[in-house]
DNA sequence: TTAATTGATATGTCATAACGCATCAAAATG
DNA sequence: CATTTTGATGCGTTATGACATATCAATTAA
């Protein structure tokens, strides 16, 4: 698994547990099995677009192509912030942030 | 195949087309199959994410997970261009889109 | 301590992406 | 006109994603 696909994946957990939800839950929200997942956030899974995008949606992300030119300025307004958009319990919120 | 999936089908279409490359060149460049490539652009594939990102490389873009709340400023920057960033021939240019 | 939750793994089945290779009609080029 | 290029299809094979289901160790309540 690549670099870019490993990346992918390290979002879509960070995303997750930024929203507070177990996988479990998101398994619901996507439709997409727990274990299935679970291979999908360790990275060793080529998943297909469509699961992808069910996960990413459930996870309010949308996927998008970014002309390479782009991708600093876009990175500058996307910020480090993982879509803390909707925690379900208020969650800690101080994101003192050392990762992302 | 639903929405989004489509949509970045016709992405990879457009953004090889501004590019100025055939399938077969892009097939070479992306390292997958003009067959392949072929039915992904004509949005009957549920490709992998391997496949995407090859092809993406290829044409200088980027895969992004974006936070929803962030698309509309993200599209602003990115704008309706697909990425001309590096046309063989000079290319007509005159995007007087009607287009994307 | 006991019970629930969580993430990781395993097995078996099925669907299909991805491959190589070949072909073809239409469009572009000479 | 003849030739080349282009995108679309088809076919047979292989690899593997996706599924259901179950289990398990470790963590986190109760």
């Amino acid at each position: 698994m690549n670099y870019s696909t490993q990346y992918i994946a390290q979002q879509l957990k960070k995303s997750r547990e930024n929203m507070g939800l177990s996988q479990r839950e998101l398994s619901a929200r996507a439709g997409v099995p727990q274990s299935h997942i679970s291979k999908i956030e360790s990275g060793n899974v080529d998943l297909r677009l469509s699961s992808l995008v069910a996960i990413a949606r459930a996870l309010e992300l949308e996927l998008a192509l970014i002309p390479r030119k782009y991708v600093s300025a876009v990175n500058s307004i996307v910020g480090s912030a993982g879509s803390e958009t909707s925690g379900q319990p208020p969650r800690p919120a101080y994101n003192l942030d050392g990762e992302e």
